[in-house]
DNA sequence: ATTATGTCTACTAATATGGTAGACTATTCA
DNA sequence: TGAATAGTCTACCATATTAGTAGACATAAT
């Protein structure tokens, strides 16, 4: 799996709407000023993610966008598929099983592949836009949880 | 990370001479016939690996290529870095490590691409060649030792 | 010398990436 | 009702990356 610069922004401007959940639509133009993204490939972004059900739209004066469910809802697993394709370093999850079971000459290369789309899917399925957004404290003691971090280190 | 298609071909072809270690040097032809790979293009990875001292050539006739190092002491981590780059979704460890230390606004976000990066790379630099080549037998019992499961078992 | 092989440089076609431009549509508010 | 505001949609665009191919050249064996 590779994380594009679109793929960030998307994360980005995620962030920002998770920061104000229940405050009503956000301007595009806003979200671009804050995180310094560039407004008209961010509509692009913002149309993709409304495709797939994580942000709804307001049209018109007064629109914007926000988040369709609440913030701890939504995984980063979810975004980066979402523009940026499987989590898979190769191939995606159902590729690779099947090539596990048809190429028995390369069999232990692809689970190996399998084994990394696995933990990367770990983490990224269990963290949520509420576990990263914020611009929280420095890392310090555990003053707060990170969800990411607690599925690392187990 | 993502592997490419020249990166499975690198693999291809370094378990190919993993397989062959110790057996003198081995055609560029004869890897290619051997996995079904473009050979010219094949020809282009091999001087990759070479340049990257993963394995050593022959010139002239009788020439070829075999593996500078034993199987058990070549790493899938050194050949995707050499081939397809960093093993971090994004940038690469130091880089991810830079945007931690400076970006507070984002600091949670990059540390769960470092936690990915983190699991790949645990995955990818305890699993060799001599793991992973050799045509041999099914999942069913262990019969023989699968390095990357156990990993990502324990 | 001839043949077999790796080396090197240059090209190429197709696709992905990271955008920009502008017309269009829907909504608010005076 | 008609500006002004904001999202929507289609079409571009430049550049980089990917996945190769072609061919001349260098080196070694026989």
């Amino acid at each position: 799996m590779k994380v594009s610069q679109k793929g960030l922004y998307a994360l980005q401007a995620l962030m920002v709407l998770a920061g104000r959940y229940r405050q009503g639509a956000i301007r595009i133009r806003d979200i671009a000023y804050e995180e310094n993204l560039p407004e008209k490939f961010l509509e692009l972004i913002l149309l993709e993610l409304k495709n797939a059900r994580m942000v709804e739209s307001v049209r018109g004066a007064k629109g914007g966008y926000h988040l369709k469910r609440p913030p701890n809802q939504i995984f980063l697993s979810e975004v980066i598929r979402t523009v940026d394709g499987p989590l898979a370093p190769f191939a995606d999850g159902a590729g690779l099983q099947e090539l596990i079971d048809s190429d028995k000459a390369h069999r232990r290369l692809y689970s190996v592949f399998m084994d990394v789309r696995n933990a990367a899917a770990h983490i990224l399925e269990n963290t949520s836009l509420a576990d990263i957004a914020g611009d929280v404290s420095p890392p310090e003691a555990n003053k707060k949880k990170h969800r990411s971090r607690q599925i690392a280190e187990h």
